[in-house]
DNA sequence: GCTTTCACTTAACAATTTGATAATATTATA
DNA sequence: TATAATATTATCAAATTGTTAAGTGAAAGC
């Protein structure tokens, strides 16, 4: 967990609250609690957290309220939040979904489940998936379609990029003239293996270092 | 159609595609549908949605499937996936949503439940909403529609607004002239690829500074 | 009502780049 | 060394994009 692991939960049932800060503290969160509503938005507040699971129906504020005024705050504008309630009525529901929760979660869960459904709010949450393959001095990005070696801008054309970006992918593997060809040519369009050569020696010349090994009889890899 | 709002439901029942499809028109959103798993696949490569609400149980591939086959792909890397099934046991739903789903949501539903939930996970998704861009010299204001390049204002009709706007929203990445279609002429028009051509000319004429660069073989980057 | 203007699209062609192959040279290895 | 596999080079066809001009329809102006 790289980033996010800040819960804070509010409840006014004392069990709800140990189980389910048992379920996430076991799964590497760190877990904080509320019992009821004017203490989680004081708690809030003062923590920070990266999530809030908020029960709807608590003695002084009641969760919706709550969600309100977080949101309100800037601080909290990306802080997901999440309701978990008995109250599985449509009207409050979308109600608090509207409110600018992320998720709206009726008791009774199972933890399992409670857990997986955070898990995919952090997730998404830490959207790192850059598409970036950094290997030595070398950045291959697949967003960018860019190739740069030392802080050096590499124009490839696309069969080059791919063919260069299939075999980064997996520094070390030998991928055999078969794979390439189905990866990059896909199995309708048949070309000569000497193709496969022409466009290896067309990268190794425009990288100008020596990172794809010959394989003879096998096929090619990457290795720096 | 700056906004990203499409949605590709899969489901093998008609009644439930018409229902969802009609629901989620009337609040904006433009849908398309398959009939099972592999036309699901299929379409999904082609229109690149936002969303994809996937039924777990379907002929050919199963939802559980599809969204694992889509998530291997990097340009769905990012694509928001939801399950929607009558399936409600706990082992299908943690399997979901580890497949990389970010909702599991179970039938029967309420239309209005389910564009409440959608419309949180978009809110999540568009963070930068600001509808101000700002780089280097050139500012975007997607509210006003208007276009500044160090202070002086640049006129630019509106399919050239918006397909600057949308390459100007992730500066760097390269974006398909698939993407692009669908993105700015959405799925049921039909243009030809010179008109893309076309447009980014004008763009790069009026703007009068090279910001814009073409990929060959697959799309173009805004970079400054 | 008519004309003008403008945004958008397309057709047509030019310019460019890419990718595949043939032909030949070179290399690795049994 | 003989042989199969790969490297290299040059070449050409195909794919892709750039550019210009022209057509279309809708909105604006007279």
């Amino acid at each position: 967990m790289i980033r996010g692991n800040k819960i804070l939960i509010a409840d006014d049932e004392p069990d709800i609250l140990e189980i389910i800060s048992f379920n996430l503290q076991a799964n590497g969160y760190e877990v904080s609690t509320a019992k009821n509503g004017d203490e989680a938005f004081e708690k809030a507040k003062k923590i920070l957290p990266d999530l809030v699971i908020l029960d709807i129906m608590m003695p002084g504020k009641n969760g919706i309220e709550v969600c309100n005024l977080l949101r309100m705050i800037p601080a909290f504008k990306e802080t997901l939040i999440v309701f978990l309630t008995a109250l599985s009525d449509e009207t409050t529901e979308i109600k608090g979904l509207e409110t600018g929760a992320d998720d709206y979660l009726t008791k009774p869960i199972s933890p399992k489940v409670l857990i997986s459904k955070i898990n995919a709010l952090f997730r998404r949450l830490n959207k790192d998936e850059t598409g970036i393959i950094q290997i030595g001095d070398l950045q291959i990005n697949r967003e960018k379609y860019s190739v740069k070696f030392k802080e050096e801008d590499i124009i490839l054309a696309r069969k080059e990029f791919e063919l260069l970006s299939l075999l980064a992918s997996k520094p070390g593997k030998v991928f055999l003239r078969n794979e390439i060809l189905n990866q990059i040519w896909g199995t309708e369009v048949i070309v000569g293996d000497r193709t496969i050569d022409v466009h290896i020696r067309k990268i190794r010349q425009k990288l100008g270092i020596d990172c794809i090994t010959t394989v003879k009889g096998v096929g090619y890899k990457f290795e720096m």
